[in-house]
DNA sequence: TTCGATCTATAGGAGATTCCTGTGGGCAGC
DNA sequence: GCTGCCCACAGGAATCTCCTATAGATCGAA
């Protein structure tokens, strides 16, 4: 089968008129040369070179295989470079999963200081869901992932970097007085986000848990897809809702005007975890999940700080 | 070093999406293509799939890898396609060295043979002087010709393909009524044509010889570069000339009104041979080879044929 | 949960390939 | 005719490639 060494020493051979220049040209004794251009003869079945005297001179198929032979040395050269440019994070695709409302933690910021540190890259942060993310890094289509715990997949790397609370969210500060029951929830006028994800998104599960301990279900009047949806709403006065601190800290001043919080007791609690497969990671994976974890740690601290 | 193999065993991977599979499919074991994706990852430095599971996912490297892979394997195709369709006589230039009046006794016709028998070629006709062109042959430049002998080299196949002789031109039908002789000619006004070859020139010497052992130098009155020229001022009856009696029949109704020719005494000969190294000839060569020796041998039996 | 099918990874060995050194022969220039 | 240069060839060492066999891991179905 022809091979790329072959055509590297046809044109060499080519290009410096002897097999022993050749040789020297390209760091190889002579035979060699000569050797892998006949070899090539014999495989393209015709005469490259036709031997006169003590020199070579190419012939019409030489001349017919030279630019091919080139583009073909050419294109893997080529391949040489793409692939060193998205291993150095020059080119590429960044992916990285991410759970539904990671955007009020850190998403902006984040693509931010990827594309700061590496202006050529594509970023893609990927994921409806954390269920659904983890489905993702199991059959292998994500690298890594932040998500919310539980991950109970013994081949996961899993790194805790924030612990978030749930809190009560109403336009009304008279429900805001005192510290919110399950029960309280059981009988409240809720409007909850998820709601495609109802079944298995754990905020959810946390909460129907809660409030069926109470003896009742957990029966939102309203449900919607979206976490900033549900806060409108509420801050209409047409329903309540539950949140993270964490989504109102990252909304800061986008907040609905008019809304205040009150912690829940019990309180709740969910732990976000950056997640990826055991082994090495690609550089650029390494590079988000240096950067997500950072990042959440720090706006765990701050949340700490601030509760303290 | 890269290797085209290792290229073709990466894209089947990514194909059919396992290594089993582009095994079956490339007609290895399993274990080959294995090892050689394991190799190009080392060679790349990067991890081309991710190994998840029973199965293989490609990473970003992999999708940047791909087309190059691509185009390197279809340029080598490509090579293959183009140095074949040179072997067949398809595309590619056909190059053969003529002597300097052949046109008067084939060119033509055989350009239109080769075009006929293979449309797609180029072809060269090359060749100002039998002896530029024999040098040619031995540096290799050409790979054949049809030149006049002696051409004393053994390392060239030589086959005689035509006869001719030298006769007097003339527009004066009184100087043709007699056989001309050597000492004819040294007293002639004459005209002769490859002014720049005479030293070299078969004919020019031939010619030369012969006069000279009359005593006298051969003088030629008027010296021009081209055959037909010479032929327009002896029509002019200017000056006499001498050329082969093939020219005059290749000239045919073309040649220049009112002009006769007459026999030397003793007779001059020339003879054209096709000639080439030792050894096989190109398809392209030999192609035009046959169909210059067979036009050639025809010309000579007509020729024969009217003397007789 | 277990079993069977399926896929990758690894080991070891047979066979090719590749590359080397050494040598012979042809050619050109002095 | 001598010398230098180049290609071709031979033989052997090192490497590469590919195979079979097997172990380990995973997934889907029973």
């Amino acid at each position: 089968m022809l091979s790329l060494h072959q055509l590297r020493c046809f044109l060499a051979t080519l290009e410096h008129g002897s097999f022993t220049a050749a040789a020297t040209a390209l760091g190889y004794a002579q035979p060699s040369i000569s050797e892998q251009v006949r070899l090539l003869e014999q495989q393209l079945d015709t005469t490259l070179f036709r031997r006169v005297g003590r020199g070579l001179v190419p012939t019409e198929a030489a001349r017919a295989l030279q630019p091919h032979a080139s583009a073909a040395l050419a294109a893997v050269a080529e391949a040489g470079r793409a692939v060193a440019s998205v291993r150095e994070l020059l080119t590429g695709t960044v992916r990285f999963g991410v759970f539904r409302t990671a955007r009020f933690y850190l998403a902006a910021d984040l693509v931010a200081d990827v594309l700061q540190r590496h202006p050529g890259v594509r970023v893609e942060l990927v994921g409806q869901n954390s269920a659904e993310v983890l489905e993702h890094l199991r059959k292998g289509r994500l690298e890594a992932a932040v998500i919310a715990l539980p991950v109970e997949d013994e081949n996961m790397v899993v790194t805790p970097v924030l612990r978030d609370e749930l809190v009560y969210v109403s336009a009304d500060p008279a429900r805001l007085h005192a510290r919110i029951t399950p029960s309280d929830l059981a009988s409240a006028q809720l409007v909850l986000p998820d709601a495609s994800w109802r079944e298995t998104d754990t905020t959810r599960r946390q909460l129907a848990q809660a409030v069926q301990r109470t003896g009742h279900p957990l029966r939102p009047r309203i449900e919607v897809e979206d976490t900033e949806t549900a806060l409108d709403i509420a801050a209409r006065g047409l329903a309540d809702t539950v949140t993270w601190r964490g989504v109102l800290h990252g909304l800061g001043d986008r907040l609905p005007a008019g809304l205040g919080w009150a912690p829940l007791r019990p309180a709740m609690y969910e732990t976000f975890a950056v997640v990826h497969r055991e082994g090495e990671l690609s550089p650029a994976s390494r590079v988000v999940v240096d950067l997500v974890t950072d990042r959440m740690r720090g706006l765990d601290r701050a949340m700490r700080a601030r509760t303290a």
